[in-house]
RNA sequence: CGGGGUGUAGCGCAGCUUGGUAGCGCGCUGCGUUCGGGACGCAGAGGUCGUGGGUUCAAAUCCCGCCACCCCGACCA
């Protein structure tokens, strides 16, 4: 394959583009792969397709060879089966809604899980035919908030689905472990670096759940690892260890205290250091010792309100992600100025637990930060502004409703797993999920299989995703440099970039020579073949372009030699024109 | 969803305060020179100034609505 630059779809620019931030989205623009074409919607120029079906092919041929069967669907989906599992409420204003011309109810698909499960009960009926795994190399559409970053979060974008049907757990634990296994390959293959983390079920339910993370700044997951084990999870994902029961012997009577303006923590713990009748004898007051209870509004799928009161303690923060991943699919509102008017049992900045609980009058649920342990002692609202509850004891002046995950994780925190390190924490790009998702799509749609014994059998299902498009900007996110793109072999739009220089017919010639014997031998060539464009330019561009291997035929032939650069490392090694094209294709196929 | 900023030629920007014939650089076309690190001269092409309405003799410029893009925020009791 013989690609000339003098014909070629393509306009390098410059200058970077206004809109862009981060460098993938302003690489692959400014090197002319994409074109924003829609608010979150880019049109893959060739170059940049080229990398996308490599990307793809990559990802086919692991599926393939794990024994996954490709198959594709529409990506217009009909309402009903979506009624069925009720994600048709759940994704809310998350996908694009259309109606036919008789008024009838359409998605744009954001995953295919329904009309996977639909397919194969549709087909099939016994345990012999399980485990089964399909796939497919779909367009997804989300109606995203707010798209950013280019390919990075787009409204359409392209994904490799994938679902493993089994007959019991057992099945499942094998189906997912193979996913995974080939999910290592793909990832390897595709030269990313990448992190396998604990993960939430999200909006699939389920149980076992991994992502496959880029580490990434600018990447939209948080994730922690523990500094001395294996452990790494997303935020969401993390489970805070539960210190041991304390015993309240000796911890006086619960007593309620004027504090006058302190309508913050930090005014609180300072009053309490403050006054002598408050004052602890073995240490400081500090934030920790405090229980903050804040208040949101959910918004459940069909529309009713509930609230939800959560206790922590008030040196820590409630994360709204980690808030909604455990909620969902309700949605979490803030609890505002005319939410306080409409609920006076509520006082604001001196909200405590006499207040809360289903069995209280206010009827605020109140769920508790796994902290926040049987026999532990705290300072919290006393319900009336400026006075507050000291000793107030869990389990023997209050309980909760029960436990929520959703304070914040801090680098430092100690590691859930081995109790002895912390954790740090980093970002990264989510490049796939693989997940359990049990039965529950399954005995939704009643996708049942005879066993063995004749008997019907709800069928377990996997859930397994990789972002295809998403990773053409992740490899461009984690390989460039200040010169450009950088790609790995396996994915790079042409295997060598041969930059023709000067004004020479004999050095055009030559150049083309070594271009086509190249082409013949089956690599993909980049040919620079512009005329009157000056070295300096080519060379920029050919950085840009980020090609692996550069071949410069240029001032150096008149000695008999071609310049033959690696684009990531810079080394530049002078070859006799007559091997070439050998020594360059031993470079691109090693 | 809230706040801020931006929208003028393919790209990057000026012009807007103070309304009066739409500009600069890059890129693009032609001719000539140059030819190993984003060359130069001369001559050109290219814009319903995001969009819809309003004010005005006159709107890129002033007012209102909408759309898009970028950034920040979303609870801290």
């Amino acid at each position: 394959m013989l690609l000339r630059m003098s014909k070629l779809f393509l306009r390098t620019l410059r200058e970077d583009p206004a809109d862009a931030e981060v460098p993938s989205h302003r690489l692959l623009v400014r090197a002319g792969y994409i074109r924003r074409a829609a608010p979150g919607g880019y049109t893959w120029l060739p170059l940049g397709w080229r990398v996308y079906r490599n990307v793809e092919r990559i990802v086919r041929e692991e599926m393939d060879a794990m024994g996954a069967q490709e198959v594709h669907f529409p990506a217009l989906l009909p309402k009903e089966p979506y009624d069925k599992s009720n994600r048709w409420t759940e994704y809310g204003d998350d996908v694009f809604r259309v109606k036919d011309r008789k008024g009838g109810d359409y998605m744009l698909g954001p995953t295919h899980e329904e009309f996977f499960t639909l397919l194969v009960k549709d087909l099939y009926s016994s345990y012999k035919d399980l485990p089964l795994w399909l796939y497919q190399i779909q367009t997804k559409f989300r109606d995203e908030q707010r798209p950013r970053a280019g390919l990075l979060r787009g409204r359409e974008f392209v994904m490799k689905d994938s679902y493993s049907f089994d007959i019991d757990d057992a099945g499942l634990e094998a189906s997912y472990n193979a996913h995974r296994g080939a999910y290592i390959k793909t990832f390897d293959r595709l030269g990313l670096d990448y992190v396998i983390v604990s993960a939430m079920s999200g909006s699939m339910g389920g149980s076992r759940s991994e992502e496959f993370l880029t580490p990434a700044e600018n990447g939209e997951d948080t994730f922690v690892r523990c500094t001395l084990c294996d452990y790494a999870a997303n935020t969401e994902a993390v489970r805070v260890p539960a210190p041991p029961a304390q015993s309240s012997d000796g911890v006086p009577a619960a007593h309620v205290e004027d504090t006058p303006d302190t309508p913050t923590i930090e005014t609180l713990v300072a009053l309490a250091n403050e006054r002598a009748d408050l004052r602890r004898d073995d240490r400081d007051w500090t934030a920790a010792d405090t229980l903050k209870n804040v208040v949101v509004k959910l918004r459940h799928p069909g529309g009713k309100p509930e609230l939800l009161a959560i206790g922590l303690p008030g040196d820590r923060d409630v994360d709204m992600k980690r808030l909604e991943a455990q909620v969902h699919p309700s949605v979490v509102e803030p609890f505002t100025e005319a939410d306080f008017d409409e609920n006076p049992g509520l006082v604001r900045g001196y909200i405590g637990p006499a207040a809360l609980g289903t069995d209280r009058s206010a009827g605020v649920r109140y769920l508790l930060d796994p902290r926040v342990v049987e026999g532990t002692r705290w300072i919290t609202g006393a319900n009336e502004p400026g006075r507050h509850v000291f000793d107030l004891v869990v389990g023997r002046d209050f309980t909760g409703d029960g436990t929520i995950e959703a304070a914040d994780v801090r680098a430092g925190d100690p590691c859930p797993n081995c109790h002895e390190g912390v954790l740090e924490m980093a970002r990264g790009i989510e490049m796939g999920h693989i997940f359990q998702l049990g039965r529950k799509f399954a005995e939704a749609l009643d996708l049942k299989v005879l066993d063995e014994n004749g008997k019907q059998v709800v069928v377990t299902m996997g859930s397994y995703g990789i972002g295809v498009s998403r990773a053409v900007a992740a490899i461009a996110e984690s390989t460039h440099d200040d010169l450009g793109l950088s790609w790995p072999r396996a994915v790079a739009p042409a295997d060598v970039h041969v930059v023709a220089t000067g004004k020479e017919d004999a050095v055009f010639a030559a150049a083309e020579k070594l271009a086509e014997d190249l082409a013949t031998v089956g690599l993909t060539v980049l040919f620079d073949d512009r005329r009157g464009i000056s070295p300096g330019v080519k060379f920029k561009d050919a950085e840009l372009l980020g090609m692996p291997t550069i071949a410069v035929v240029g001032r150096s032939l008149a000695d008999g030699v071609i310049e033959v650069r690696d684009r990531r490392t810079g080394d530049r090694e002078d070859v006799a024109v007559a091997e070439a094209a050998a020594r360059i294709a031993a470079i691109a196929r090693p």
